[in-house]
DNA sequence: TATTGTTATACTCTATAACTATA
DNA sequence: TATAGTTATAGAGTATAACAATA
């Protein structure tokens, strides 16, 4: 993906026009990156850090459920639970009473790999919270939580997965 | 990418660890992707539009300089203007004085497309901004640009054309 | 016949490095 | 020898659809 894409703005006091949508694309582009190289640190890629966690929030589902939460592709677990499941972290459980499906769990090994994983989220939170006061974080919070729910986003599901049409880049004025 | 990775949150009351992390990616690439269909919608991919609106801020600029202020290969740029030539919105015009480069200028066409592009992206920043009072969307753009400026980020270039050790990719293990 | 998980194939995007033409 | 731009090749990531096992 390349995408520039800068906010129209002018030299003179005139309104911010397209402020927010490319502030937005432009922090959160960065954010997802900072994220991504702390996950790396720890072994991990951002999808992997995602899946763990949803597997560690509701065990027991199969994958097509996952992907259907997640807006993804069946075939596109397929790769990523082979690795975790290779590497000790996931655990493929036949489900007797429909044998065609497996349930996913995580393993002991793979509660300690979220619990890293934790500390890295946290640590990356604080590193780009940094910049605001206590009391501007809250603010932030608030109005991107708000701005959230309007759009319909689901609490803890990166878009990411998404495999609709749409492209994912900026671009602008 | 993919992409899940959520914050670490507590069904109790608990203060919330990593909230604005996350709601930047997740937000951020919700605009991105919302902007790239409006920009499809009118014929230009999200690298297109920020190419064609990085030209127009200053024209005459060499590819080499371009991509160095992206953060991008020269020879990625190669593709894109190539495109953009071929549609008679961008030119290349020989340096007289080096004739090893080129400077990029629009053409009338071109700047027609950037007058198009700059409604859709009016229209975009109006979408994302929706759900928010006009007090509260001063806020936020205030508390968004204070974070940009925190972090170093350029003001209209966005991080997708960073070519930098990949962030989000590789694997591990 | 429908569904779960899997595999095979193709396509897109991009990085890397070789190549040309100028300097 | 160094630089601007180009081209060629390869690699990662992902969508698509065909497939086997089970229902």
């Amino acid at each position: 993906m390349l995408t520039v894409a800068a906010p129209g703005r002018r030299d003179a006091p005139g309104p911010k026009e397209t402020e927010i949508a490319f502030l937005l694309a432009q922090l959160g582009a960065f954010a997802a990156g900072q994220f991504g190289e702390r996950a790396a640190e720890v072994g991990f890629t951002p999808p992997e850090a995602g899946l763990l966690r949803l597997i560690s929030r509701a065990p027991g589902q199969s994958q097509q459920q996952i992907a259907a939460q997640l807006g993804a592709r069946p075939s596109r677990l397929v790769a990523l639970v082979d690795g975790l499941e290779q590497r000790g972290l996931v655990e493929r459980r036949r489900n007797t009473e429909d044998r065609r499906n497996y349930a996913l769990h995580l393993t002991g090994a793979g509660r300690d790999a979220m619990a890293v994983l934790g500390q890295a989220a946290a640590a990356h939170e604080a590193a780009i919270a940094a910049p605001l006061s206590p009391a501007q974080r809250r603010q932030l919070s608030d109005l991107l939580a708000q701005l959230a729910a309007g759009h319909g986003l689901r609490p803890g599901i990166h878009p990411g997965y998404r495999h609709l049409p749409g492209p994912d880049g900026p671009g602008r004025d």
